[in-house]
DNA sequence: GCACGTGTTTGAACGATGTTCAATAAAAAA
DNA sequence: TTTTTTATTGAACATCGTTCAAACACGTGC
C-alpha cells in the first residue's frame, strides 16, 4: 500500500488515541511512550508523523475547537431571527452551549485553555484563527441585536461578551460541578448576556 | 535556638528565588536544581522544608493572590461610599486594578490559574480560601450598591461579575498587549461592569 | 580529648519524561 | 540478484522531580 496512506492513517489513529487520553484522564496524562503502545508503533513514528508532542496537542486542540465551534453555531434555535428578542435568545443559547460542552468535555476543553507551548516557540497561524473564529460567532447575534452600532465596535463587543462567558464557565468548570452549580452558572450566564445586552440597548450607539 | 532559624531563613530565601524565576521566566521555568544553586542549598534541602515543588509553587501562589487582593482593595477610592454612584466608580476601578495587576506581573498572575497539582492531590484549604478571598472584595461595593437583594443572590453575583471579568483580562492576557490594547481592554472593563450594574439595578431585586 | 548519639545536609542514584539517531529492515530500482 | 533508497525501530541522551544512605556537625558524658 501507498506509504502516504498509511501515515494519514497513523496520524488518525494518533490523534484519536490522544484524544482519547485527554479526555479520559487530561492532557497532563499524555506521555509519549503510552501513546506509541496504545497505538502499536514505535515512538519515534510519532517523530515522523509529529515534530513534536505539542503539535499533537495543537491538533487535538484544533478538533475540540471545532467541536465547540459547531456546537455553539448549531445553538442558535432560529439561524435567521426576525426579531431582537430572537437573537437575543440565539445569544443565551450558544452561552449555554458553550458551558455545556465544557461540561460534558471537562478534560479536552482545559487542555485547549490550559496548554502552553514548549519554550517560547509561536502559534502556528492556523490554529490562532481557529480560536478568532470562536469570536465571530457572537458576532452573528450581536448584528441583529445592535444594528445601529459600527461594525468595528460590535466585533470589540462581541469579544467582550464572549470573555465574559469564558470567564463564568472557566472559573466555573475549575471546581468539580454538581448538576445543581450547573443550573446555577447557567443562571449566571443568563445574568451575564442579559445585563450586558441590556446595558448596551440602553445607552447610546456612539 | 539555630535550627528554626536557619530553617525559616532558607525557606523565605527558596520563596523569593522561586517568585523572581516565575515573574521572569513563567512557571514552567521553575525548576528544582537551578532553585538549589541559587539559593546555595542542595536539592534535598528544599524537600526538607516543602514536601514537593507544588507545595512550593502554592506558596509562592499565595503571595501572588495575596498582593493581588491588596491592590484590588486598596484600589476602592472612596472606602465608605456615601452614593450609589461612589460605589460604582469603586467597582470600576477595582476592576482596573485586577487588569494592571495582571499586565504588571503577568508570569506570576498566570501560574496562579495555570498550575495545576500532580495526580489529583487536593488543593489544601487555606488555598481554597485565599481563592475564594478574591470573590469577597467584589462583594462590598455590591452591597453599597444593590442594598435590596437578598445577600445570598448578592454574593453569588459578586461571583458572577468577578468571572466575567476574569474572563475579558484572562483572554486579554494571553495575547500579547501592546500599551493601546491595554487601554482597549480596560475599556471593555468598564463595558462589563456598567452594562452588568445597569442591566441588574433596571430588573426587580427578586 | 574521645566516643557516642542525634539531628542535618548532601548529592549520587532512581524512575520517568520528551526527543534523537545510528542501526536495522523493508521497499524500490537497477 | 544486487544496489540504492526509504522507512522503522528502540536503545541512548538529557533533563526532570524526588529519595535516601551516607557523610557531616555538634552537643553531651566520661
Amino acid at each position: 500500500m501507498k506509504p502516504d496512506q498509511r501515515r494519514l492513517e497513523l496520524r488518525k489513529r494518533l490523534l484519536q488515541a490522544a484524544e482519547r487520553t485527554v479526555a479520559q484522564d487530561g492532557l497532563d496524562a499524555l506521555r509519549a511512550r503510552a501513546l506509541a503502545t496504545e497505538v502499536k508503533c514505535s515512538v519515534g513514528q510519532i517523530y515522523n508523523i509529529f515534530p513534536d508532542l505539542d503539535a499533537l496537542i495543537l491538533a487535538v486542540n484544533a478538533q475540540t475547537l471545532s467541536e465547540l465551534g459547531e456546537k455553539v453555531t448549531s445553538a442558535m434555535t432560529t439561524p435567521n431571527p426576525a426579531t431582537p428578542d430572537e437573537a437575543f435568545q440565539n445569544l443565551t443559547n450558544q452561552a449555554r452551549a458553550y458551558l455545556e460542552f465544557a461540561r460534558d468535555n471537562r478534560n479536552r476543553w482545559q487542555a485547549v485553555f490550559q496548554h502552553r507551548l514548549t519554550e517560547s516557540r509561536e502559534l502556528p497561524d492556523w490554529y490562532r484563527e481557529l480560536k478568532e473564529e470562536l469570536f465571530s460567532h457572537v458576532a452573528t447575534p450581536l448584528q441583529r441585536l445592535l444594528p445601529d452600532m459600527p461594525a468595528e465596535k460590535r466585533q470589540v463587543l462581541g469579544r467582550t461578551i464572549f470573555s465574559a462567558v469564558h470567564g463564568v464557565v472557566s472559573l466555573g468548570v475549575e471546581e468539580r460541578l454538581a448538576e445543581q452549580s450547573f443550573e446555577q452558572l447557567s443562571d449566571q450566564l443568563d445574568i451575564v448576556v442579559g445585563a450586558m445586552v441590556r446595558g448596551l440597548q440602553s445607552q447610546a450607539p456612539s
